[in-house]
DNA sequence: GATTAGCACTCAAACAAGCCGAGTGCTAAC
DNA sequence: GTTAGCACTCGGCTTGTTTGAGTGCTAATC
């Protein structure tokens, strides 16, 4: 169908200029920028159309038109070629991953600042273990004051928690080791949901001055099963401000004080199902604040069995396909990381 | 001086007025709502005054006048009564140390959501460990995955940097605890500038298996000695986006992109000398995107040697007196929960 | 001499009117 | 089916006017 694909073109053209300018997109300038052949009486029954199936709005008479949001998903869904991104640009992710310092949050960090930058978008970071991956391996009390230790519990997947418990009574390091080492035989590969009842009846037989510690290990434990999410980094919540569609501060506002709510940012980057990437625009995102956003996001797998959720949060006349080429250079690089310190290689920094 | 008494409370009638509305305050307005004894016609003279000798700014000549910063400074220093905070208030600070969780984060974390908002300020709050009580006390290896262990190194002052490291080889989780152990007691006491060297030397007479983690730990030592900060959370953000003053985007943009540099920050909160209590107004706070804020700051000693910096930071037409008295309770609940903890109490959650 | 009433003056903000230009929809011609 | 042409719409910009809050100054008053 000749005029199907024409309108196509056409409907392409426009998200394409209303993307660059966030202004809203009139016939002329269609028909001057994008489709010469054709005069701009023409373009303009096209887009009367286009507006009668629900791919445009006018914001008032006068004024051209916008994309709605269907027209958005028909974009994403069907109009996008997959771009590469330039040789520096993929140079300047992988030295996000370069650095040697594995401090925890830091390379989640450094993510979130590089997609950033690159996007002029904000960027989150969140990484999950999922419950079937959430085995105990290791349990360690470090001692860090005559009356407090750091425990810290180690997963099969390598995902670490750690958190300041008190002993109720001086306990001795060389107790403190041998207790570790005790517990971690005994408990290895019991699920972390198990753990807290495991350490409950532990209790029971331990001497007098361990029932405190072992009690609580036992809430720890049971705090440790319910957070799946072990960290989310924001970054770049500043950009948003640039575009004009944040001109109105109350806008701004709502929009930011999202990311300051774990829980609806946690809401945000769980996409529903397990696909790789995800494309949410306006109400899709599910929450009245980001009913304007766009949110792009990747999920890979770490290896370890973590789930690294990156997402980007932008206007709905977002880049979409340079979001997700930067995605996925960045899940490219990732792998290959990940690849390359499984198997054992290591350079010297 | 019967004259100078009346400058100053005229002064602080128009600051306390600014701080309040953020309207130019005019003669008009004193002389109805705080010196009603007086005509307008006096308050103007004397605002006159007080503008000549750089108390007063006037936007421009029909409206009213504005504190400058020297005011603000006088406002501070002179004319700052404490004032207490209601005994809901104290509670709900004091419900911010209550929760048993001592998750590392979580504290701060929990410390910059209450007070942003129970001030409207943005809140940052700091974890500083200073060198003089970076001594080692323990260190541990706790295997992760066959090629990666995590490293944790705890301080005297209780402090606890983990760091994730490459084996470089298979190393059985027993020798990793072996050599915990052993460098834990060698190194007791070691200031921690010092580590990274003694590291090194160890590693010339260690076995070669073990050459690679030696080589990885002072560099992580190095690393440890390095950082001073070491947590920083921000809160409250989107609050700032409630006043007047940063209805212009640009100015909205400047100040958070502020937020989202962690070397900025850092600088922001730390005060020139040891006081505990430090107000900077304007451009005393050192940067040039915060020109127009002010920063509260209050410092506090952990009892374990490290150090929490607490600010809150606003316009310069801030709410002082309120800001030092939310700030005076959070540390005062801070050292009573420090002292529970200290005495060896422990209550049941 | 300090205080105040009164008045002329200033200036931003709010409002209204008018123009401009980008845009549409429709119709008639090609 | 396409296009030229024209009437019409409407937000945004400009300009002019009004309004009101405010100042500074002066002269009268306490």
């Amino acid at each position: 169908m000749d005029l199907i694909e024409r309108k196509y073109r056409i409907l392409q053209a426009i998200i394409d200029d209303y993307i660059l300018t966030a202004l809203p997109v009139g016939s002329r300038t269609i028909s001057r920028k994008y489709e010469q052949k054709l005069s701009s009486a023409t373009i303009r029954n096209e887009m009367s159309d286009l507006e009668e199936l629900g791919y445009l709005d006018s914001p008032h008479t006068s004024a051209g038109r916008v994309p709605s949001n269907k027209a958005y998903r028909l974009y994403v869904d069907q109009m996008l070629r997959p771009m590469a991104l330039s040789s520096e640009e993929q140079a300047f992710i992988r030295q996000c991953f370069d650095r040697r310092t594995h401090q925890v949050e830091d390379l989640s960090l450094r993510i979130a600042k590089a997609l950033s930058s690159m996007t002029n978008y904000t960027t989150a970071v969140m990484t999950r273990t999922p419950k079937s991956d959430q085995v105990f391996s290791h349990l360690q009390l470090v001692p860090v004051t005559s009356h407090r230790a750091l425990l810290i519990i180690v997963t099969r997947s390598g995902a670490v928690r750690q958190s300041l418990i008190e002993l109720g009574g001086m306990i001795s390091s060389d107790e403190l080791y041998t207790v570790s080492r005790i517990l971690t035989a005994q408990l290895d590969g019991c699920p972390l949901s198990d753990l807290s009842r495991r350490f409950a009846a532990i209790a029971g037989g331990a001497p007098g001055d361990m029932q405190h510690v072992m009690r609580a290990l036992s809430m720890e434990a049971q705090q440790a099963s319910k957070d799946e999410v072990s960290a989310l980094v924001v970054g770049g919540r500043s950009n948003l401000l640039r575009f004009p569609e944040y001109a109105d501060v109350d806008k701004a506002r709502s929009l930011l004080s999202v990311f300051e709510t774990r829980d609806k940012m946690v809401d945000l980057l769980s996409t529903g199902g397990e696909m790789e990437f995800t494309v949410r625009i306006g109400p899709e995102t599910g929450l009245e604040e980001t009913r304007d956003c766009s949110i792009v996001s990747a999920s890979f797998r770490l290896g370890d069995g973590r789930v690294n959720t990156i997402g980007l949060i932008g206007p709905t006349r977002m880049q979409y396909g340079r979001a997700l080429a930067v995605l996925t250079q960045v899940g490219r690089t990732l792998t290959d990381v990940i690849d390359e310190t499984e198997s054992g290689r290591d350079s010297e920094a």
